[in-house]
DNA sequence: GTCTATATTTGGATAGAC
DNA sequence: GTCTATCCAAATATAGAC
């Protein structure tokens, strides 16, 4: 009896409120540095007072963590959406592409959810474990591309975050790293290609 | 007449007691993170009072500054150190080698030097002059052994990057990438050759 | 040159009124 | 659900005594 449509509308008004604070905290956060986020901007931003963010966040490392999720979760769903099946080394291309795309267009969302650098913050379990889904939904898509040996994984991931890295640190809204992907692929699989042949 | 050998004497003493403050902001920053480190913590581990570290530095981003040239000038030693000559390849993966070590072993030094993560701190240009010239170094060094086209030290730069970025956030005390290097190197160093090859 | 005392700012978080 | 008022802690930095 106590639970009446305007319990969904609430709750409904409620998740509302919670994605306009954590828009506002991205907001924040790319144009400020991920470290420099603080509560006080983050309400004053969206038009409250800072006491009142507590009614949808117990705390600030938990819009850390709900920014953390929502990273992923983009992620993921890119990587989902993008899965068509086409020549490998096409594929793989792309979505060395996609990955590094995401990471440069947000550096702030990049050093939230591959680097450790907030002190003190760690996700919790849950958001943790969609970071592992989006690693182990990568492995897949590799392994499905040939690449199935973890040393071979390895030299992939980090050939793609030194791709981004460097594009991010150095050439920040350019495209001098960016043009290089194809490239790298290439050799890549060329390399793996050759180390093969010789075992054989 | 004023400037009699006391002044030295006190200089020198001065100057010591200055190396001795880094030498705890490095300590600390290497268990606490970058971002953590404050000048208190930094007077408690000397043995003095906050106030006191004002008679050293100007302010906390002046030790940060300190810290950054350090750092460069220390890689810069070991690079000219190891610079001996030998066959290209084997010199080209010391060179890695020796660089993703160095970030490695200490990677609260390695996000000071080479990640923009400390809201409001950059270098001062006498100290940001140093890291001009490593990397010039590094190019001159590289252009030795036959790197030269931008693109191609482009794709360098990434690949020692990867690395060292995925040893540090992935496998932090292990070598699951270090083990790496020198493939990688290779892989690197075939493709330039194919690539040369074939335009020839 | 080092200290104590303190100014100042900032920011996370809570209590309680409305 | 939002506010005001406030607490508390931390941290940089300065003033001035010794």
């Amino acid at each position: 009896m106590l639970e009446q449509p305007i319990t969904d509308r609430r709750s409904k008004r409620h998740e509302a409120t919670k994605a306009e604070i954590l828009e506002a905290a991205w907001e924040l956060v790319r144009a400020e540095g991920l470290a420099a986020l603080s509560l006080r901007d983050v309400a004053r931003t969206v038009g409250m007072q800072a006491p009142s963010l507590y009614q949808y966040f117990d705390s600030k490392h938990a819009i850390y963590d709900a920014m953390f999720a929502q990273g992923y979760r983009e992620l993921l769903e890119r990587m989902v959406w993008d899965d068509t099946d086409k020549d490998t080394r096409a594929k793989l291309k792309r979505r060395a592409r996609l990955f590094i795309d995401f990471c440069v267009e947000d550096p702030a969302r990049y050093q939230l959810l591959f680097q450790r650098t907030i002190p003190g913050f760690e996700p919790s379990s849950e958001s943790y474990a969609l970071a592992v889904e989006s690693l182990t939904y990568t492995r897949t898509e590799l392994g499905k591309a040939g690449l199935t040996e973890p040393a071979n994984l390895d030299l992939w991931t980090a050939l793609i975050t030194g791709l981004t890295d460097q594009q991010i640190s150095n050439d920040p809204g350019g495209d001098r790293w960016l043009q290089l992907v194809d490239e790298a692929v290439d050799m890549l699989l060329d390399h793996l290609d050759t180390k093969k042949r010789r075992r054989k």
